[in-house]
DNA sequence: ATGACGCGTCATACGCGA
């Protein structure tokens, strides 16, 4: 199973991208982040004519997740659970043949000392307290998405321009090792510990072109998921593209067993 | 400290992202 993570930076900004794309990587799930629309806006039958079902929690202008399989899934959950007043599209689980994919876009945080900050902490919290709620029942867990954490130095080309900023902040880093430390594996560092290997690359100052860039997209699997780990890259070519997003997609290949 | 680039919006400036 063809498993991948996108940020797509507007999912109408990036159609002509993504069609394409998925002709030619034809993967059985997708996840996307910031698609930047309504549920009733998303263009649900140009993905249905590609063969694939939309499972969405959108919202106007900021944020917004989805779910894409081929043919059906059940949307469990558009919901992290821990806070009623949570208005922020960032969320949404399905299950897909007997697998669990939850497809997350975390909150970024800046300005650290504001209320971005503290919301990100919260998020995690309760991504954490979802997530270890989840390993008791051993199913195949998928959490895949724009984590907004540089979980290591290794993961930034430079440390100290991002010593100050909410993506490397040692609490958050710390929180991301909570997920760790549960159980759950780096799909992309269980195959390659090398440096220099980034998901995102700011659109100014020739972020791209000089390759400095932050390993932010992760994808995170249960024990009994990373048990089927085939494969696992980041697709990092598709930024040199035309009209990019500054993200590229993580994927992981996932035996049937 | 600021702005840079791109996306979306009750657009032709501004909020937001990372």
């Amino acid at each position: 199973m063809k498993i991948v993570t996108f940020n797509v930076n507007g999912v109408r900004a990036r159609m002509d991208t993504l069609i394409e794309w998925l002709k030619d990587t034809n993967p059985d799930v997708v996840a996307l982040q910031e698609i930047k629309i309504q549920d009733v806006d998303f263009p649900r039958t140009i993905f249905e004519k590609l063969g694939y079902n939309c499972y969405l929690n959108g919202q106007k202008s900021f944020n917004g997740v989805a779910i894409l399989t081929k043919g059906e899934a059940k949307l469990s959950s558009k919901v992290l659970p821990g806070n009623n007043d949570d208005q922020q599209a960032r969320f949404i689980e399905v299950y897909y043949k007997r697998k669990r994919f939850m497809c997350i876009y975390l909150p970024n945080g800046n300005p650290k000392d504001t209320e971005k900050f503290v919301y990100k902490l919260e998020w995690m919290d309760r991504l954490v307290e979802y997530c270890n709620e989840a390993l008791k029942s051993e199913e195949e867990i998928i959490v895949l998405g724009d984590f907004n954490v540089i979980p290591q130095y290794d993961d930034c080309m430079s440390p100290k321009q991002w010593a100050k900023d909410a993506l490397f902040d040692s609490e958050v880093r710390t929180k991301f090792h909570y997920l760790l430390n549960l159980g759950y594996l780096d799909a992309i560092r269980i195959l390659d510990n090398s440096n220099s290997i980034y998901t995102q690359w700011d659109y100014r100052d020739r972020a791209w072109e000089e390759n400095n860039g932050v390993r932010i997209d992760h994808i995170l699997l249960s024990p009994t998921a990373a048990d089927n780990l085939e494969d696992s890259w980041i697709e990092s070519t598709l930024r040199s593209h035309a009209k990019p997003s500054d993200h590229v997609p993580v994927w992981v290949l996932l035996g049937d067993k």
